[in-house]
DNA sequence: CTATTTATGCCATTTAATGGCACATTAGAT
DNA sequence: ATCTAATGTGCCATTAAATGGCATAAATAG
């Protein structure tokens, strides 16, 4: 791997600032394998934060390691509008999950997170909140042949949607059939753990619903789309949902 | 002038945003001399603030120009310790579940999030945080026979671990034998979507794993405990799991 | 209509960032 | 003394991100 954006190295850096802070002492290669960086990267990126002025003081040989003294201001708290949407989602899917244990106020813990953001950022991710939706769990006969895709075509599934850009697939049907179509993902619906798409497709220039694990490769293609009203949707698969 | 570097780059952006922010309105032109870059460079920054959340207006044509309203970042967060500690959880929990969409971020999110609460609240949280393990996910058998137990149990069992209270619960072991014990709930452990306590009980004076779907009932009773050393529980139950 | 202003795609070019490797220095164990 | 563990830095090949220029698009005012 070379290079980083600028948007990935400033949360490199963040997360290990706060790694740094969150205990007393680290060894670096355990600092390493948290950001997932090499040890070379790492030792340049303490080099830089000791020269930008932080009180980092190190320990060589066995039982060594480093330490930020003292306390370091923090930034206020900003998430971008994507995470935004992945901290609310997160809540929704546990809220509807109902684990036992210390999951009994997400709701509200949900709407003080939200109203904490500010209105033009709640109104952002609120127009990409409708596109959510989360029914009940899947049949259990269902979840037993259901295999996760794999990450990078989630990643390409998921910015196709947030980006509402078009998506051509290869899918798979239930029945076996392979096709090849450019869809919109216009909404994306979760029945644990199957994820669907519902989506408007070019193929059948009507309405149709995808399960991503069917979904065998997918890359984003030229163009962008407009949301379709709910109407063009409902009654054929949205109507038992809920959005988050 | 091709490429700068990210202290450079960092550098440009708080310029940026500090200029945004000592001026109501600013035309991009202007913008861009004052930081001595490029039209197409400023408006790609001013498009990665957007993205990043930052809440930038902006108006077309004669007389136009951009604005940066007066608020981002998120407020002062109202949280709980209790709240604090279900939303870590539940972060924590989607992240090891690993569902294929919009869950990718989370751990950074969650270390941002955690930052962002005061000091104090998070010396407070950080005790429990290391008291609450996630494992892997239980095997398909297992799951099959599981019975979430009811909500006021799971109440009651959370307010014990919380609270550091003696519990008395009643048992119903693998093969079917009852008891009535005092426990204390030192640690708990996930094995999705399978809850169990790693307590000190006082019926056999040692360390032991109870599954909460195995506890038919439980009161908080007089007295509190103090944690003991993990060193008390390795070894036997805890070798294999993470805290959160 | 023209002029102004924000906005974005595309492309050629450049260079900063990364990981791997070797070597240096320090601390602790034997 | 040697060996191992740990921080630290130089060097190099590789590559992906960043930049500026240009064209085009959309919106506003006169």
């Amino acid at each position: 791997m070379i290079n980083t954006s600028f948007e990935q190295r400033t949360e490199r850096r963040n997360r290990l600032i706060g790694l740094l802070r969150s205990e007393t002492y680290w060894k670096t290669s355990d600092l390493r394998e948290q950001l997932g960086i090499s040890q070379r990267t790492l030792m340049r990126e303490l080099a830089e934060l000791k020269r930008a002025g932080y009180p980092i003081e190190s320990e060589r040989g066995r039982g060594g390691g480093i330490r930020l003294n003292g306390r370091w201001g923090v930034d206020r708290l900003q998430l971008s509008h994507h995470e935004v949407v992945e901290l609310i989602l997160s809540l929704a899917i546990m809220e509807s999950l109902q684990s036992p244990l210390l999951t009994s106020n997400l709701k509200a813990i949900k709407q003080k997170l939200f109203q904490a953001f500010p209105q033009e950022q709640r109104s952002a991710v609120s127009n990409i909140r409708k596109r959510i939706m989360i029914g009940s769990n899947a049949g259990e006969n269902i979840v037993s042949r259901y295999i996760a895709p794999e990450h990078a075509l989630s990643e390409c599934i998921a910015e196709a949607f947030l980006e509402q850009s078009c998506l051509e697939i290869d899918y798979q049907s239930e029945s076996g059939e392979h096709t090849t179509r450019v869809i919109e993902a216009q909404y994306i619906l979760l029945n644990w753990p199957i994820w669907y798409i519902t989506a408007w497709d070019h193929l059948r220039e009507s309405p149709r619903m995808f399960r991503i694990d069917r979904i065998k490769s997918a890359r984003i293609v030229n163009g962008y789309f407009q949301l379709k009203p709910i109407e063009v949707f409902i009654g054929i698969y949205t109507p038992y949902y809920k959005s988050i």
